[in-house]
DNA sequence: TCCAAAGGTATGATATATCATACCCGTTAT
DNA sequence: ATAACGGGTATGATATATCATACCTTTGGA
């Protein structure tokens, strides 16, 4: 599995998961508070982003960082 | 769980890891293209890293980044 | 028809991860 | 005694993640 084919499979995680909380990109940036400039790149696997970004988003969603992994 | 605590457990993984693999920094380096001044200071829970450079690190120690994650 | 919401992209500025290198300190072998 | 090795830090340069903002497109509702 490559770099880029992880963080495709982290950002396709998150998406989904936020969408199964029935919130916007744009809800969930400002709970981790952060820019959906850079949140929605982060959701596509463009951006190699770092861990406490993802922790931001793990907790906003109230999940574990491991969940981002899964497959 | 704060983001720091978050970075040392992963940090502490790492090193052990390393050390059951019995190989120096200096080698976990050259084997994930990296530098050790970069390299100590993630083990130490010290720098923010980025995904990426957990994806080089679990390559090389031939295990998952979800290992770097347990407690 | 139109306007607001949602996803998405573009760009320049700023913050920070990483590189490259040099150096310090303990320990161990010679 | 001293040289080599392992861990660790310091620093300036470079790469890149993130911010802040503006803009585009599509879709759904008023």
């Amino acid at each position: 599995m490559t770099e880029r084919e992880y963080l495709i499979l982290i950002g396709k995680n998150i998406t989904k998961i936020r969408k199964q909380r029935g919130i916007t990109s744009k809800e969930l940036g400002y709970q981790c508070d952060m820019e959906k400039s850079n949140l929605i790149p982060i959701e596509k696997g463009r951006i190699n982003t770092t861990i406490g970004t993802l922790i931001k988003i793990a907790k906003a969603l109230d999940v574990d960082i491991a969940d981002f992994l899964k497959r």
